[in-house]
DNA sequence: GTCTATATACAGATAGAC
DNA sequence: GTCTATCTGTATATAGAC
């Protein structure tokens, strides 16, 4: 591995644990294992080297639904809503730094956020469109708001991966709380 | 107000915003009017200033259930999802500081880490006795598990607030989404 | 209790050799 | 591309006058 790429790797995982300003260049540089100097030849300043390892970490998010096509509506709800969880433990650094980014009122590079905010968006819209399509089909209950339940459902699963990432899953593991999800929020709307 | 607690919450205000090393104690003096040695006669040094605001900010955290008597328990448990939210209003400031701390690897002071989770358990244990009660009453029905039921409510809520922090309040305003939570997760147990 | 002046350490950033 | 040596600013913290 080339030495900017090390660099990358080493401030990605640093900035990600200790924040913008706890990380020092003098720490990158030693556990990438190059000089400080190095760091300012292949980046301008530390705020730029801060924009790259943004960029390279938001590169992989992407929100690609196949497989979903010959399932009914709830199902595929079903299984956006696994493929959401699969991707936060898939990704659970950086979403977990992400977050802590969007609790700060500082620091915040819009450009980033702009486009976590509208994957995010996009996810949501897939959900409501879904329940709208199964109520319209006669599949799901027509006694909820699609964008409103869309909505709850997107922040329960935000609560759920919260709650793993504070620790505290003694009375309830992320598995069991995704499937009671499921059990409220989906299922409860079928129609047979 | 004596020069201390203007110190203090000056402090708070900063370790709230910018978090712990961006907040610097020329910054707390300037903003405080007072010179930096002053802290420095009042505090140990910086950690032992970071610790006293915390111990003040968590001071006013606690769980009053009264007026809760004489309802059923669907009501008991709608009543205690108010609360929730009104608690986490009336603190958003703190409470979106101490879920930043959650999320940091760094800088977890743990007594009153354990102290919140300690609150949080607590709340968490009120919503599933009173759904077993009811359950048991015969006005909830009993196909959920309390405790796990009682941590999905807990996480929506989570999810709910961190949506309110986030900002993305677009489709669906906190309120409107408490209002489902409602519908979808306790009035939904309800037996006539 | 509160201040000014200062010590000391380390941050981000640059110069210049190789 | 990569290094050592160094500059400059600012951070935490202390000394000592009032």
């Amino acid at each position: 591995m080339d030495a900017r790429t090390k660099i990358l790797e080493t401030a990605a995982r640093l900035f990600a644990t200790h924040g913008y300003d706890s990380t020092s260049l003098s720490v990158v540089a030693r556990d990438a294992s190059v000089s400080k100097a190095l760091i300012f030849w292949h980046f301008e300043n530390k705020e730029s080297l801060y924009e790259a390892v943004l960029s390279r970490t938001i590169e992989p998010y992407h929100i690609d639904m196949d497989e979903l096509a010959g399932l009914g509506a709830a199902d595929r709800i079903s299984r956006m809503v696994d493929f959401y969880y699969d991707f936060i433990n898939e990704n659970a650094h950086s979403v977990r730094f992400f977050l802590s980014l969007f609790l700060r009122e500082d620091k915040r590079p819009d450009d980033f956020f702009a486009r976590v905010l509208e994957l995010y968006r996009h996810y949501r819209e897939l959900l409501a469109i879904t329940l709208r399509a199964g109520q319209n089909e006669g599949t799901l209950s027509a006694d909820v708001d699609p964008d409103l339940h869309a909505a709850l459902i997107l922040s329960t699963l935000n609560g759920v991966l919260v709650q793993g990432f504070t620790g505290e899953r003694d009375v309830a593991s992320p598995e069991r709380l995704i499937r009671e999800l499921k059990s409220s929020l989906v299922d409860r709307l079928r129609i047979q």
